[in-house]
DNA sequence: ATCTGTGAAGCACTTCACAGCG
DNA sequence: CGCTGTGAAGTGCTTCACAGAT
């Protein structure tokens, strides 16, 4: 069955509620109670739900731990995630230090930078190789996920040399709309976007003052 | 007339490949190869445009530079907006020390911490106050956006605040889905989110592998 | 000949509403 | 009686296709 991308977009969204629902020890919810506390209607949910099984129980709801099981093992939650990083920059640099990632099993193993500057020195733990060894340092270790950080001029090419290494979704910091083959998953991180989006509606109210 | 959301979303989009454009001489394009650039139908283009005016030239195209005159005042792009900032640790600092925002007009002028180790400090430029002085600091210099940058425990708390301070747009780095009131525009920049999203697809690779 | 602007058609996602199970 | 699972209806967005302007 096709799935539709919003549904899996979701998902995760329900994990992180359930798995918070689970460390106050909870056993039941609704999906009356997810959905208020995610902004998403009880029946969405459980229309998502039902594109992969049948997981509650008529009158009572669903079981927390068996529901947050199966959502990680539709999205691939329980396993480790391999990541390389390209750029190792300002942003970079941040992206390597968050500490986001590791809880939820995506690790960075490598990082990569073209400034020669920066290129043998150790980044939290990590030694930064030369962008230029891209290809040769992922086929000895190839990795699931490439995140890019690097300027906007070069992060096209970047990207070109992931997927021609076998890199099949992509985290894209840069300021561009990237082009790849229908295969490769990207997804774009852009808190600029995201403001320009809303200024929009803040224009009325900030002419007014 | 009311817009479509996700048109609003697409327009600074457009606005940045109409830039760049601009900065390479470019005078007139049309959807077609505005839509190669960004990966959007002519079609959806033209349709987008359409909401706001007539904008092209039958038989030509857009003139660059009108087009983009026309999409920052639509978007209101031309003004300077101004941010607070609240967290200032790891996350923070990074969103503090990003190039990013103010060639855009996104300008940090205030940034809080809730721990008295950073409290005072300079950073970037900019003293950090308490997290407890908020709603004193922002009646004196009030923003147009607020950027939450704590963590997930304290940020529907740090959200309704600023709300209760006036603030109208929010950019939420904590990983939860915060309630806010119907006027309050809110977007969360969750690359986790983005990455669990991701391996939904990944996971048959993988397991072949 | 080329490319816009746009009604109309098509498609995808969301919500409704209720049968059926616990 | 409460709450799930789900066809069917509804909504909103995208694409088509073409008249009309240059």
């Amino acid at each position: 069955m096709e799935i539709p991308p919003v549904v899996i977009d979701r998902l995760p969204l329900y994990a992180r509620a359930l798995a918070s629902l689970e460390a106050q020890g909870r056993e039941v919810v609704s999906s009356q109670e997810l959905g208020q506390q995610l902004n998403v209607t009880p029946a969405q949910i459980r229309k998502d739900l039902s594109y992969f099984g049948r997981f509650g129980k008529q009158g009572r709801g669903y079981n927390v731990r068996k529901l947050l099981d199966e959502l990680r093992s539709i999205l691939g939650l329980n396993r480790q995630w391999r990541m390389t990083l390209v750029g190792t920059g300002r942003l970079g640099r941040a992206i390597l230090g968050y500490e986001g990632f590791a809880p939820q099993g995506f690790r960075i193993i490598q990082t990569f930078d073209s400034d020669a500057e920066w290129v043998g020195k150790q980044v939290n733990g990590l030694t930064v190789h030369s962008t230029d060894d891209l290809e040769k340092v992922l086929a000895d270790s190839p990795v699931d996920v490439g995140i890019v950080a690097v300027p906007a001029e070069t992060a096209q090419n970047v990207i070109d040399r992931l997927v021609a290494c076998g890199v099949t979704a992509i985290l894209n910091y840069a300021p561009i709309a990237a082009h790849v083959p229908p295969h490769v998953h990207i997804k774009r991180i852009d808190p600029v976007l995201a403001l320009q989006g809303m200024t929009y509606y803040l224009k009325a109210n900030a002419a007014s003052k």
